[in-house]
DNA sequence: GTATGTGCAAATGGTTTGCAGTGGG
DNA sequence: CCCACTGCAAACCATTTGCACATAC
């Protein structure tokens, strides 16, 4: 598989990045997968990671290595952060940049080159807020402060 | 295996914890394993996986579930975030919160109950910025902006 | 024509779990 | 004593990979 930009245009890839870019759900690979094979029935679940991972790869998607979850894909490749529901796990967009990026690229107090980031909010959406508290309430993970 | 706090102190549990509080390495679990078998050589991965767990649920250590890579954790609990190399995997303390909490606790804009976030710094730490520039150069991931 | 990409199936690797036995309180 | 906890091994599950065939260019 060629590292940086691909050299072929498959029927595969195409519908892929076409169907992700007509999601703002921020599919899993084998959420992907499931809509994908709709149009080409015959297409195996390596393709689509094969395809995805080329894809983020070459930045015209974007891969969300979410913590503890499975890696979700956003046809969005510009700069905005996620918000997860602890309730039921969907993903949405956060626009705006709240932490100061002054740090960036800079040579940390521990020597590091500092060169990204990855900035993930956790909360209940507003679908599990209207449930019954009792099916949302898995406050888990590090809530950072 | 009970949630909440456990009821039972275990010479397991105890040694678990012991060794993680004396590395600043935030191993893995499976790297906790190899440490603490060298005092309990019948211990069982399992164990030490349950009994992280636990330990993080009751907030006596952090779990760290980087993106992309096998959780590691932390037996210090306190608020801070953490640096990781590209090129070599290791895992670095950065202190103080550069972060904007304003929006902790918000109703965002999505309608989320936001309660908590999680910030990863990324970058190439000094061992891996003295050698060659090729052993390190994994830029991957997406670097927010 | 040929290397890149695909389908398939098996392998991988971190993590979890079922179960029978152990031991903390 | 009894139930939480352990060791062990198998199960799980997302992801990756080896291989022979297909196809884009």
């Amino acid at each position: 598989m060629g590292r940086g930009r691909f050299q072929r245009n498959t029927r595969q890839r195409e519908v892929i990045l076409e169907e992700l870019r007509k999601l703002s759900s921020h599919p899993t690979a084998v959420g992907l997968y499931e809509i994908v094979r709709r149009r080409l029935p015959r297409i195996s679940l390596g393709t689509v990671y094969r395809n995805l991972e080329l894809l983020a790869e070459m930045g015209t998607i974007q891969k969300l290595d979410l913590a503890g979850a499975q890696a979700r894909f956003d046809g969005n490749p510009g700069c905005h952060h996620h918000l997860r529901c602890t309730g039921c796990g969907r993903v949405d967009d956060v626009s705006g940049a709240p932490l100061d990026l002054g740090r960036l690229g800079y040579d940390d107090s521990n020597g590091y080159l500092v060169l990204a980031y990855r900035l993930e909010f956790m909360g209940i959406c507003p679908r599990c807020r209207g449930q019954s508290r009792s099916s949302c309430d898995h406050p888990e993970e590090n809530r950072s402060c």
